[in-house]
DNA sequence: TCTGGGGTCCTAGGACCC
DNA sequence: TCTGGGGTCCTAGGACCC
């Protein structure tokens, strides 16, 4: 067996770096039901706003409904699920306040994802007189008798081996894998339990006889390098209890990429109205660039078939830009190329890419200074207005179609929003009727 | 019952240049 | 004129995540 010479390498001191992962359980369900008493000890589905289940409380799971089920499945299997529509703005609240207690702990936290994040307790056993099972059993129990919710958490070398841990006990676990006990737990995890190995690769792995993260794991340095890519290394050292990802503090306030996609129903082949629909997505995509003040130096669209297979094209701008009004114009090109007529698409998407802050569009050197101007002094106005009455309140002409086609957003608006907004936000979700300018 | 939306990073292969 | 061989950059698409 090619791992027995291996197997010392993955018997490790027991505690060189302690990292722990944090994960919120059945994190939107639970915050309804922590925003609403009402709701506890109930089956509550959040996901109204798209069609199937986002999150589904431990009741509701109890009563076999998972991830990603259609609605209409859920009423059938459970009548008396209580079907919300997600409630962002509140669940980003509560993610917040779940991060800030993390901090009371130690400055080095990652801000995973909404439920998700990750902090570093390395050295912390002398300042806060207590072993790392203890701070983190403490910041478990703040956690959870602040905000009224369950956390699973892990605690082990590497942010790969935490995040195996907490999984391994939820909801509600505390899970700790100091190095000495990695082969045990790696042993219990089949390979699709390992973060970043997908479909693909568990099935590439799966040909060589490989069944759980120790089976690959416990493969020599040798075989990684020869049959898998950078991330496949990267996770094998991870798993073995190397730090390769560092936590990232920095948190989210800046975008690589900017996207929106928009599934229609039934899917189309009507050219205007395809063009329609990749101008509003074009023009969101511009509303949340314009909010972070970041501007775009190429714009990728895409159409998607039926039959989800997708093409794409790339287009660059002579300067960054984050006016639709300009983008627009150059897209149609591309656009005429991609669109076949015989197919059938259900959705169009806009990239925004090559983001730089906008401020430089603005001085820019090039002339059409004026016109530049005009146009931001335009679109920011377009902005004030869709802010106090509501998105694509103004919006272009060529987005018209989609309501002129009489297949409007399907999106549910729910009375609830009323509930949990503040003022602002609540006009915005409100059905104000639209015009154009 | 076909499968929402918003992200990140990686890579093969083409374009282009010397 | 035709050819090879190398490098770099870009792009389209894949894989994965929540």
């Amino acid at each position: 067996m090619p791992f027995q010479k291996q197997k010392r390498n993955l018997i490790i001191r027991s505690w060189p770096q302690a990292i722990l992962h944090l994960d919120a359980d059945a994190f939107f369900a639970s915050c309804e039901q922590s925003l609403h008493p009402e709701y506890r000890g109930k089956p509550v589905i959040t996901g109204a706003e798209r069609g199937i289940v986002s999150a589904a409380s431990y009741e509701a799971k109890a009563l076999g409904i998972q991830r990603g089920v259609p609605l209409w499945e859920v009423k059938k299997i459970c009548p008396q699920a209580i079907i919300l529509a997600s409630d962002y703005e509140s669940y980003s609240l509560i993610s917040k306040r779940m991060f800030d207690i993390m901090r009371r702990f130690t400055p080095t936290v990652e801000e995973y994802s909404i439920d998700e994040g990750f902090a570093d307790l390395t050295g912390l056993r002398r300042p806060l007189h207590s072993s790392y099972e203890g701070i983190a059993r403490q910041m478990k129990d703040a956690i959870e008798r602040e905000l009224d919710i369950t956390v699973s958490v892990g605690v082990s070398l590497s942010k790969s081996l935490a995040k195996l841990a907490a999984n391994l006990n939820k909801p509600s676990g505390l899970t700790m894998v100091p190095g000495r006990q990695i082969e045990d737990l790696l042993h219990q995890m089949p390979l699709p339990e390992v973060w970043g190995f997908g479909k693909a690769t568990v099935s590439y792995l799966q040909k060589f006889g490989l069944k759980t993260a120790y089976d690959f794991a416990a493969h020599s340095e040798q075989w990684i390098n020869e049959h898998l890519d950078k991330p496949g290394r990267e996770i094998w050292r991870e798993l073995r209890g190397e730090v390769v990802y560092q936590i990232n503090t920095e948190g989210h306030t800046d975008y690589q990429s900017i996207s929106k996609v928009k599934t229609f129903t039934p899917p189309s082949a009507d050219k205007q109205y395809l063009w329609a629909q990749l101008a509003r997505n074009l023009e969101s995509a511009c509303i949340k660039a314009r909010r972070y003040h970041l501007a775009p130096t190429k714009v990728l669209i895409y159409l998607r078939e039926h039959n989800f297979i997708s093409h794409g094209r790339e287009i660059s701008l002579s300067r960054a830009s984050n006016s639709p009004l300009l983008i627009l114009p150059l897209l149609a090109d591309v656009f005429s190329k991609l669109y076949k007529s015989d197919k059938l698409y259900r959705c169009t998407g806009v990239v925004l890419v090559g983001l730089q802050p906008d401020e430089k569009t603005q001085e820019s050197l090039f002339g059409d200074c004026l016109k530049i101007d005009k146009l931001t002094r335009a679109t920011g106005a377009i902005d004030t207005i869709n802010g106090k009455f509501g998105k694509h309140t103004i919006h272009q002409c060529s987005s018209l179609m989609i309501n002129k086609a009489g297949r409007g957003d399907r999106e549910k608006k729910s009375t609830r929003w009323q509930q949990t907004l503040r003022g602002e936000d609540y006009r915005r979700h409100l059905n104000i009727p639209r015009w154009t300018v």
